[in-house]
DNA sequence: TGTGTAAGTAAGTGACTACCTGCATTGTCG
DNA sequence: CGACAATGCAGGTAGTCACTTACTTACACA
C-alpha cells in the first residue's frame, strides 16, 4: 500500500543527493517502491511533486523558541544555536542543492528561505529585547549581529564536511563557540544573570 | 578567430547559470559562439572541459594579503574583509552551483575549497598574531573567530539576493560591520592602534 | 456478485543529450 | 602556389528524459 507520503519522502531523498534535473521520475519511483505512472497519476508532473516535497519539507521546520523576555542569554542563546546548527546540518544536502538552483527554479527556493528568515526575525527581536534591558555593554545593531551568528552557524553547517579544517573543533562545541563570540562583540558578561536585579559595571582585562 | 579561452569563459558562465547537468555542450557551444564540435575537438569531453574551467577560475583569486604583523587591525581586517566579500559576491552564482553538486562531483568541488581554505588560514594567522601582541581583551580562539567572520561574510554574500530583509543595510557597509563586531568579540578598541606602544587598560560602559 | 478505484505492466512518443563521421571551408606559412 | 591545421556544416548514433496510451490486476464496498 504505496501511498503519496512515501513518494514524497523519497522525492525529497532523490532531490537532496541529485537535484532538481537529477531527479528522474524513474529513479523517485524505484526509490519510493511504486511504478514511475503512479507519480503522474498522483502527482500530475514532476515539478508538481516536488514542489509538494519541497513544501512538506518546509513545514517540519522545529526549531528553538527565544523567549520574549530573556532571562539567561548564554543559557537561551546556545540552546537556540544548537537547535538551528542542527536543523542545518540534517538538512544540508538539500539546502545546497535548494541554493545552487535559486536561478533556474526561483519559487522551490523561496519557500525554503521561510525557516531562516523566521530564525532571523526571532533572534534579533531577541537581540534587540537584551539591549533594551541595557544588558550589553557595547554597540551593535540587532540585525548585523543576527546574520553574523546565523552566518556562522550557517556555514558551518553547509562547509564542515568539505573542509573540516576550517571550522571550530569539536564540531559538537562550535555551535556554543560561536555564541559566546556573539555574547563578547555585544558585550554580555559570561556568567549567568539571575542577578539581573544589581547589575554591576564590569571592567574587562587584557588577556594574556 | 575562437579560442580556447572563448570556450572556457563561456563555460564558466553557462555553468554558473545552469549547473553541470544544465551545462549542455549545445548551450556552451553557443555561448561560445563556437561549433558545438569544436569543443570536443579541443577539450575531448563535456567534463574535461568543466574541469578545466573551474580550475582556471580558482587560479584567478586576487585576496587581500593580510600583514604578518598586525598594525591597524580596525583598517586591515576591514579592508581583508571587503575584498573577500566582493570576491565571494562576484562569484555567488558559481559558487552555490558548485556547493549543490559536492555530492555528486567531488572533484570538482574539491579545487573549489582552495580559496576559503587560503584565507581561513590567512585570517586565523593574523588574529592569533593580534592575540600575542597582547592587544585583544577578550578571551577567543582564532579559528572560531575566524569561522565567525567569514562564515557571516559567506552567509551573506550567497543569502543576501534571496533575503535582502535578513543581512543588514547598506549592502556596501555589511563587511565592515561584521569585521567591526568581531573586533568587539576579541576586544579590540576601535580607534586606531598607531599607539601601540601605551597600551592602554580599558574600562567598558554599559550602553544605554 | 457487480462496480469503482487505485495500482501495475508494456509499449511507445518526441525531445534532448554526449559524442562521432565525413566532408567542405578557411586562414597561415613556406 | 601548395601543404597543413583549425574550424564549420550536415547528418547520425545510442541513450535518456518526461510523459502518454491502452490494457490488466487487486481490493473495497454495496
Amino acid at each position: 500500500m504505496h501511498n503519496r507520503d512515501d513518494i514524497l519522502a523519497a522525492a525529497a531523498e532523490v532531490f537532496a543527493q541529485h537535484g532538481f534535473r537529477g531527479s528522474t521520475t524513474r529513479r523517485i519511483a524505484d526509490a519510493a517502491g511504486v511504478n514511475e505512472i503512479t507519480i503522474f497519476r498522483q502527482f500530475g508532473s514532476k515539478e508538481a511533486l516536488l514542489r509538494e516535497a519541497m513544501h512538506n519539507l518546509t513545514q517540519s521546520a522545529g526549531l528553538e523558541v527565544l523567549p520574549a523576555v530573556p532571562a539567561d542569554p548564554d543559557r537561551e542563546l546556545t540552546l537556540w544555536s544548537e537547535s538551528f546548527i542542527k536543523h542545518l546540518r540534517l538538512r544540508s544536502s538539500i539546502i545546497r542543492k535548494t541554493m545552487g538552483e535559486i536561478e533556474e527554479r526561483p519559487e522551490m527556493s523561496e519557500c525554503a528561505s521561510d525557516v531562516p528568515r523566521r530564525a532571523s526575525a526571532d533572534l534579533c527581536h531577541y537581540l534587540a529585547a537584551l539591549k533594551r534591558q541595557g544588558r550589553t555593554a557595547q554597540k551593535f545593531e540587532p540585525r548585523t549581529a543576527a546574520a553574523m551568528l546565523m552566518g556562522a552557524i550557517f556555514s558551518d553547517a553547509m562547509g564542515r564536511e568539505m573542509m573540516p579544517d576550517v571550522f571550530p573543533q569539536p564540531e559538537a562545541k562550535a555551535a556554543p563557540m560561536y555564541t559566546r563570540l556573539l555574547l563578547q562583540a555585544i558585550g554580555v558578561e559570561n556568567g549567568s544573570s539571575r542577578t539581573t536585579s544589581k547589575q554591576t559595571r564590569r571592567t574587562k582585562q587584557l588577556s594574556a
